[in-house]
DNA sequence: GCGCAAGTGGGTCAAGCGTCCCAGACGAGC
DNA sequence: GCTCGTCTGGGACGCTTGACCCACTTGCGC
């Protein structure tokens, strides 16, 4: 075993239980089971870490992290906010189908934060940004489409929170991928009617 | 301890461990835990059940179920079809607030499930009776506001509880009432563009 | 080059877990 | 009223868990 300080070993063990979350679920990662897929004996654990509920807040971060980097590549390109909205659903389904264990280990995470003293600010700091993402993502799409929204940017990133979450739920129980098709497609047309005209049309080149 | 059949004894012990559940989390659902809610001794556990994992199968039907009677109460008297939803998403929020833990159970339960080979086959059924029941609710929506949904309902009731998961995951996370009223507003909006007049008009009394 | 803080890892601890055993108490049906 | 299947409940087993002790090794800063 090579020398690493305490702090990478902090962040290659929080990495690698994410790993074991998304695998085998969150009751599955114990201590042993995260130093044997970090391939570290279990003594690292707590010279690393002063307990496995630290290093499981470490893990919300590092996810929450994770789905920012996630969430840039959803800016398709579209010529209508319908087909923003429905290109960047489908791209967040896409993510989730490709990965549905990383997406559970989300809301297992968040359950447990939830129920955990120690832990129980983490999720309302991670829907905090999980929404000023998603607000972000609005401004750009309404930028890139020359319009603007009815409603307020929060609010609407709200919504598409609620609907992206929604939907993993559904697909996680079900897999069924048409009517998760479907329904993006109603959110699409439902969600594009808050876009309107800008009050100052921009130049067209 | 009065001699009870041991019929009775599980379905005891499943609303024991609901409770345990709500109050504690699902981890905190372990089998001495659940008995002492019960007021019963372990050994009774494994003689009205035979483990663990068994008496969690009878817990989520449990839950299935209480959830299609807190659904009744949801249609309450409105004039337009915006107020109906509004009115049945406020409704539903409501049910949520009253009792945080059992929603929070219910999902639990569910990413449990996925997680369990021999459970694997419920979140599946869960959601299809959740489908079920908020199309009949919908049906039933349309025919007393006589009108029409412009989407099959199917359609439409997999959308209302995308909307309600993403909208209960949200407010467990941050427990911001305001929030989620405005997302229930907008959701309202963008819904009830889904309703039309009938083809063929009801008579007016 | 050397001392000493930083890092390693095998072994161990008590607690709590799901499950099971079995001797005994009960009460419905003959 | 006796008997046999149903039910009770204290106890215990084997295992896994989070935690952590401590003798050892390493390599950086002086």
């Amino acid at each position: 075993m090579p020398r690493i300080p305490a702090s990478e070993r902090r962040a290659a063990l929080a990495r690698a239980a994410l790993t074991v979350i998304a695998r085998d679920g969150l009751a599955a990662a114990t201590t042993r089971a995260i130093v044997a897929e970090a391939g570290m004996p279990l003594a690292s654990f707590h010279y690393a870490v002063a307990s496995r509920d630290e290093l499981l807040r470490d893990v919300i971060e590092l996810v929450v992290a994770a789905e920012g980097v996630a969430a840039g590549g959803l800016l398709a390109q579209a010529e209508t906010p319908r087909d923003a909205i429905r290109g960047a659903l489908n791209g967040y389904l896409d993510h989730v189908r490709s990965d549905p264990g990383a997406e559970q280990a989300m809301f297992e995470l968040t359950q447990y934060a939830l129920r955990t003293p120690e832990l129980a600010d983490l999720p309302a700091e991670q829907y905090r940004r999980y929404h000023e993402l998603v607000a972000d993502l609005l401004e750009a799409g309404a930028s890139s489409l020359n319009i603007e929204w009815s409603i307020p940017v929060p609010d609407l990133a709200r919504l598409m929170v609620t609907l992206t979450d929604g939907l993993t739920l559904a697909w996680l129980a079900d897999r069924d991928d048409a009517a998760a098709g479907v329904a993006i497609d109603h959110a699409a047309d439902a969600i594009s009617a808050f876009a309107r005209a800008p009050r100052i049309p921009a130049v067209i080149a």
